[in-house]
DNA sequence: CGCAGGGTGTGACCTAGGTCACAGGGGCTT
DNA sequence: AAGCCCCTGTGACCTAGGTCACACCCTGCG
């Protein structure tokens, strides 16, 4: 039944399951059996995968990608909440407490997700009650950085929310990854105005700045930290 | 050895803890497991419970009075994260996780909380796995409530989110009491600044204006609402 | 080919809201 | 009483950053 390149898929996402955090620690069977159920999907870049207030009955684990979570606000900005990549899981919450969705997911990149159904979750957490604890983990994680991001956005200005954002997507995993140049962000100014809540405009002129002063190098659609003790430096209370 | 009072106090903190989100649905003796091994402690308004950066063996469930929950800036200014009232429980995420508290808490009011210690939670979940998705509900709405903040304090102006502030605390629970003014908020200016994110100077000129225009009315340090519909119009984009 | 649609780069301008300075009131503590 | 602290109330002023308008550069597509 299977074709070889199928089951060569599954391999592929079983490992990288293994991996994903919620998972890590189990030994192997207790994971293959969630493995076993979860769907596989690629979506394309720009492809969304929810919508905010629709009904969420699946988590998903990126296997591969980049997925940014966004929420828009009525006059049609929006902000973006927070980009998961390889090994990361997302859409939990809704899955939990069975509520709808509270943001949008879209595939920055092509993305491949491992889709799992709330049942099926349920199903293995009562399996296995020792799962909790790495799911409140999640969460947990999930709550702290949700705090800071809040505490950010309302007392820091813009130019050390920018040096933030750019030093965490350098150290983020994606960008560590082997053959690539660990400094170097690659994202559209608009996109880094969505994340740090600014303008595009504002976003420009401060890069700008910062390459005069030796601190960046902006190349196209890429950004690259050339300084990045000073940039750390800006990021501390500006 | 136990004085009648002192019994009596426990006899009331078993009461509110059995009403208490945590608990609710668990049957008696589940929950006097954790009851009896909680610290019933008093705290006057405006001592601190606990600061960010300090270790967080211990999780609190309030029994009655107001916590507030906040995080500091390097300039001096803060912003609130989050008021927790009788029923509500606080500090379970540095509890979870091991790290270290990542706010400060505050009692607003006196108040008295019961607080759990780490080893007696995680010996209660281990007997109890049932209680695992009870704190993952939990979990789950704080993670809701600080995404929908985050959103509120990028995107929306002052106005705006004064009145939801407003809105959301006359609903509190608190004030939804016997023998209180549903419609009444009571809490200084400078407080809702630090709530709405803005400056002392900001919150009153803009509950000046609502005050001629009779969305509101203003007594010494109480806000008393006096068109709802309209201050809904206000909250609902502006 | 031309054109649409995405990106960057920059100036002119505007405004929400922060900062400052001050006045006055009520309620403590000493 | 006097002093202090915290509250409200208001104006004058300043500025970070949003908005707008435009130039220019790619890339993909009909």
């Amino acid at each position: 039944m299977a074709s070889p390149q199928r089951n060569a898929a599954i391999e592929d996402a079983r490992r990288l399951l293994a991996d994903c955090m919620l998972f890590r620690g189990l030994v192997e069977n207790e994971r293959d059996a969630v493995v076993a159920r979860a769907r596989l999907r690629h979506f394309a870049a720009g492809e969304t995968i929810f919508l905010m207030g629709s009904p969420g009955d699946s988590m998903m684990a990126v296997l591969g990608g980049q997925i940014r979570i966004s929420v828009p606000s009525p006059e049609g900005r929006e902000i973006v909440l927070a980009i998961f990549q390889a090994g990361e899981v997302f859409g939990e919450i809704a899955l939990l407490d069975g509520k709808e969705r509270t943001a949008d997911a879209r595939a920055m990149t092509a993305c491949d997700l491992a889709i799992l159904e709330r049942r099926d979750v349920f199903a293995f957490l009562e399996r296995k009650p020792d799962a909790w604890p790495r799911l409140v983990e999640v969460l947990c994680d999930r709550l702290r950085s949700t705090d800071q991001h809040i505490a950010e956005v309302a007392l820091l200005q813009l130019p050390v929310r920018l040096a933030k954002a750019l030093l965490r997507m350098a150290d983020s995993d994606a960008n560590a990854a082997p053959g690539r140049n660990a400094a170097t962000v690659q994202m559209s100014q608009r996109e880094l105005g969505n994340i740090v809540g600014a303008a595009r405009e504002s976003v420009n002129k401060c890069l700008r700045e910062w390459q005069r002063s030796g601190l960046v190098r902006i190349e196209g659609t890429s950004i690259t930290i050339s300084d990045r003790a000073n940039l750390e430096g800006v990021a501390e209370q500006g």
